[in-house]
DNA sequence: CCGGCTATCTTTGCAGTGTCAAGTTAAATT
DNA sequence: AATTTAACTTGACACTGCAAAGATAGCCGG
């Protein structure tokens, strides 16, 4: 019973022979496997019988594992830029720009955590890649703006921009990062209390009261 | 060819029958395992081999791979301990000593980085582990100890402390993270930039120029 | 000192994994 | 319509973690 091939031209995709397109597919499945389980025990094997073909199918579009999910990371990565983007644009002030991007990019990575572990803690997709490389790089130039439009008084703002940009990175990340992994179960209302943290931390006010 | 037995007592350790104490040297061989390859690809049986033992004789003393991994862990956050402490010892003020502390996350991870995963991106190990989690609490106590200890009008002293807290430990986490991933190979002089870096974080100094 | 006892370790077997090679199907091309 | 070629399947191999059963050797009560 051979699937139907309406779907070769529903969205410009660019393989669409026997399956439909079956590289989209598989990324799809990937992705949903990868939320089902996790990065460690996510099986190639395992996302292809998901989307419904044999067990040696991915190779023809991704080459091995690595190729897949460094296709997956890719993705990510995209929608990581556009986590931070989206929300730096409801605002209105830099300040509340900058903040916002921080929030945007806790928010993408506790929303997805194994596909945030992939892009960030994992050694299985190429960083060789030149593909990815320019995707991971996209992912921290909202940040890299933000930080180069800062007035020279204000948090963040003068100084050594990289510097500036690795703090702010780092404390984004790592607050993901545990979150993710479990390492702030026990603080108490982590949801509204990590919008206050990176509110405070982000405009500075650490030591303020 | 019979081991030599001689072992038995060296250390005051606890098993030493056949092997002289297979135990710690499943655990030593473990580690220099996870420091050739990394947590995605490391496997018991090639562990076992390391340890000149059969492939099987892990399990009699860690039940399974997450055991070995947990017991693995568990050392990984004392050492992690250690490096805080030992380092903050050295220090004269209390916010010398506080950001002694942060120099010592950090190094543990930058020196340890497949052990530094393991801690802290692994689902492998077990967290349900009563001893893991307490191992894993005594690693941000002297962070805990610090932010209690600070003056109120100081950077990161004074407000809520477990806001403090989180934001401390966010910030060196996630720039070891960044360091140990790759995504901080573009910064120019890391090594020395690392150590100005965490020193104007955690005393706030970033808005100051 | 010796026969059982038990912890330690090995051997064997099984299901699952990633990858390669060869075969099969069907769309595209001429 | 025949041929080429891309897309997928089947089968095989080495490796993995794990369970079960067997072998080894230190221990202990007679």
């Amino acid at each position: 019973m051979p699937k139907s091939k309406q779907a070769s031209d529903q969205t410009a995709q660019k393989g669409a022979y026997h399956h439909g397109d079956l590289r989209a597919a598989l990324l799809q499945a990937a992705e949903a496997e990868l939320n089902d389980k996790n990065i460690e025990s996510l099986s190639l094997r395992g996302v292809a019988k998901r989307a419904g073909v044999s067990h040696a199918a991915p190779a023809h579009h991704f080459g091995d594992k690595s190729g897949l999910l460094t296709a997956l990371a890719i993705i990510g990565f995209q929608r990581l830029t556009e986590a931070q983007t989206s929300r730096s644009k409801l605002t209105g002030t830099e300040d509340e720009a900058f903040v916002a991007k921080g929030h945007g990019y806790v928010a993408f990575a506790t929303a997805n955590p194994a596909l945030f572990d992939l892009m960030f803690g994992s050694q299985q997709p190429d960083y060789a890649d030149a593909d990815l490389l320019h995707a991971a790089n996209q992912a921290i130039a909202p940040l890299v703006e933000s930080i180069a439009h800062r007035a020279s008084g204000s948090p963040f703002g003068g100084g050594d921009p990289t510097h500036k940009l690795v703090a702010a990175w780092a404390l984004v990340h790592g607050f993901a990062g545990l979150i993710n992994h479990g390492k702030l179960r026990w603080v108490d209302d982590l949801e509204g209390g990590s919008e206050a943290l990176v509110n405070a931390v982000l405009t500075n006010e650490l030591s303020k009261r």
